[in-house]
DNA sequence: AAAATTAATCGTAATATTGCAATATAATTA
DNA sequence: TAATTATATTGCAATATTACGATTAATTTT
């Protein structure tokens, strides 16, 4: 109990979810948002950017870089940091195909 | 500390962790992948074809419906559930523009 | 080399999530 | 109305997540 059960799921679906997963915390999010907005690397002005602590920080770029979302390039005493763009549109892609199952509104059941 | 902060985050940023959050799991991921592909609406069913308990089932049925996701209809002793369209493809939208930031393969950065 | 700067890691507390057994609730059938 | 069926709720144990202070590690500057 308390640990997901990946076994039971098919790749596609545990995919899917993983991925999901990391983009499913609001820190994650305003980060990936800023990498995107300001097209260039940025390095540790995220601290400042969003309000949490340093560490906090570093450990979500770290779920982020698992996930192969991001990447980040030592820079001297800094950390380069951008998006991943080639396994970003990877999985941009598989949730993609996931979410455009709702667009036929065809009828409504109940 | 444990708890997320969204005082900190924009109104969008929180709209769009939350959506992800509920698709971070593959038992609701497959609930959904399966309430898609049988376009008419399910029952019980889905216990049988996930495989887990029913009440686990029950919690994640849930947690979808809070985001208003799906919606249930009770039918006799059952509950009919399907997906709630409209607010998928709403979220969806939101969901997609988050995602499509990545497509334009310009430099990388790093 | 010492001090400074920046980011990662460790340790820990608070809270959240997952899963299930047991039970409750609600409608249906016998 | 009693038994049955289907789903929801409760309570709980195990694990995961979030956040941060303290510390470490690595580089650069003085």
């Amino acid at each position: 109990m308390g640990v997901t059960r990946t076994d039971i799921y098919s790749e596609k679906e545990n995919r899917i979810a993983a991925f999901a997963k990391v983009i499913g915390h609001p820190a994650r999010v305003a980060i990936l948002q800023h990498l995107f907005k300001i097209n260039t690397c940025i390095c540790g002005d995220l601290v400042d950017e969003i309000g949490l602590a340093q560490p906090t920080i570093s450990q979500h770029l770290k779920e982020l870089k698992n996930m192969r979302l991001i990447k980040g390039t030592i820079e001297g005493t800094r950390v380069c940091y951008c998006i991943d763009k080639e396994n970003w549109n990877s999985m941009s892609r598989l949730m993609q195909d996931f979410l455009g199952q709702g667009l036929q509104d065809g009828e409504e059941c109940c």
